[in-house]
DNA sequence: AGATTCTGATAAAATTTTTCTATGGATATT
DNA sequence: AATATCCATAGAAAAATTTTATCAGAATCT
């Protein structure tokens, strides 16, 4: 049964006349007449009474016509509906991010998306850049922030804010550049085995020429929380993100020991799976990334 | 939008697939692609992603699917309704019928109709032949019962009781046969003027050669109760149906008279429009008076 | 009564939509 | 790497919708 047909008879319903329902919806009459013919045969009842000049609705055009209007009614709702999900975004918005963006720089940001969107409601797993790729590869998750590009086939990267990996001390070290190898003579507090920042870490030292075998590492904490207070307490040095320690070096809790001539540079990337349609929400949270992208 | 389409959408929802939606609904899977294809332009929304080897509804297609799930159902129900009104008939049927009919004979069969179909209710609306034609050519009676046939060509008339017209006596007057002319020698109680049962007298007596201007009328009275109830105290005589005096008969109240070799018979018809459909429960009372037809 | 003007029905042609076959490219599985 | 399975696309075939043209019956108006 095509909706069609049904105003096709709500027409003639309302009109009491064929030939006037089809001035109406800008048909002929016959094309009329087959309609409602069709709609008679599919529900094997009569609809009009046809005595020549008028014609009568029968019980069963009545019925009909209460629930046609009901269905049709129905429909313009649910029309009414896909076009508002485009139009006033609200819901939930379940994104994944590693560690550093989601706990220094994706809670700013979330917390200026909500002042325009309140209606939006935000969760934020965080994880390491890996776990963030595979859950929007499984299409458990439609939006992420890493920062490291994998599977780069079916994932697209939109790059989004700079990182900046810097050595933190206490402030009772003097010195604020050193040569890479001088690492090494600091006691070195390092994350557990298996963490994403413990890799990228590890990643840098190499990068650098170091042996981490070398390193005096005095101490192995699970969370950048813990490691920045045992720098506080003038424990050793580690590697941070920028963004980590941004309050601390505000109130100058801690200091920043730079490399001569190197920079632990690298760029977080809003990920999303190249083939799947994102609902409006993230649609706008991911033109909100976009605009704020590098503004931090 | 078919609702077809609909039932495509449906399929390929809950299968995650529309290889399989095609073989559930004996279609080719092009076929399917092509009517979600449809749908995703008429709703101006992607409905799957396509991955590649799997699909995954979007969010439209999971408020699509609640939806078009409610408009099918809501459809089927439809589809029931109006056969079930074929099939249990109840509701109100309003008929029209003369006095003879509609006083005498319906009643009873009304009565024994209600014991078969409890939830039916009924209307009788008694006025003269001629009314009840009139408001079934305009629509505003389905069926009534008359004594006459008018407007042959738009009403159909099927024969259901025979009806005799007899002289109607005083148990005082000792004879039982006499000739017409006879019937002047009596004094005489008649209908009042323009009744239908006062126009069938006359039709009756002219019939039978006799000048009405001669009849000794000693009364005119507006029903046929107190027509009954005047001859009962010997104020005179009448003619009336045979129907309705059969109680006053049982208990020998009064008393017949007939003429000798003339017979004053005629045929209730139940008469309908011909370009009119009975709604069912109509259907069902023709159907019922048709079996009783002939049976009082 | 007869002409006119409504009404809807019908047949045949034109058009549009639906469906199929055949094929291709992509992904997942072994 | 080979195979199987998935969806998309193009073109042909089938089915449906719609139109034009015409008819017959009923109401209306001389």
């Amino acid at each position: 049964m095509d909706i069609h047909q049904l105003r096709v008879f709500i027409s003639v319903f309302k009109n009491k006349s064929f030939s006037k329902a089809a001035k109406e919806l800008f048909l002929t009459q016959p094309t009329i007449s087959e309609h409602i013919k069709t709609l008679e045969e599919e529900l094997n009842c009569i609809l009009f009474d046809r005595l020549g000049k008028i014609i009568i609705p029968t019980k069963e055009a009545e019925i009909l016509y209460q629930n046609a209007q009901e269905i049709i009614e129905k429909l313009e709702e649910l029309k009414d509906t896909l076009q508002k999900i485009k139009s006033k975004p609200s819901g939930n918005l379940h994104i994944a991010a590693s560690s550093i963006p989601g706990t220094y720089i994706l809670p700013k940001l979330i917390s200026s998306f909500k002042n325009i969107y309140p209606e939006i409601s935000i969760q934020i797993d965080i994880s390491d850049s890996n776990s963030v790729i595979e859950s929007i590869i499984s299409g458990e998750i439609l939006l992420g922030v890493v920062g490291t590009k994998l599977h780069k086939s079916k994932i697209e990267y939109l790059p989004f804010m700079d990182d900046e990996l810097v050595i933190v001390s206490p402030n009772s070290i003097e010195e604020s550049y050193i040569e890479p190898e001088e690492i090494l003579k600091y006691p070195f507090i390092t994350r557990e085995e298996g963490s994403g920042t413990r890799k990228e870490m590890e990643k840098w030292l190499r990068q650098m020429g170091l042996d981490i075998q070398k390193l005096n590492i005095v101490c192995t904490l699970s969370s950048t929380d813990a490691v920045k207070e045992a720098i506080k307490n003038g424990l050793g040095i580690s590697i941070l993100s920028i963004h980590s320690i941004r309050d601390e070096l505000e109130y100058k809790k801690i200091k920043i020991i730079r490399i001569k001539n190197y920079r632990m540079n690298r760029t977080f990337y809003i990920a999303t799976h190249t083939m799947r349609t994102l609902p409006y929400v993230y649609k706008i949270f991911y033109e909100f990334l976009k605009e704020k992208a590098f503004s931090l």
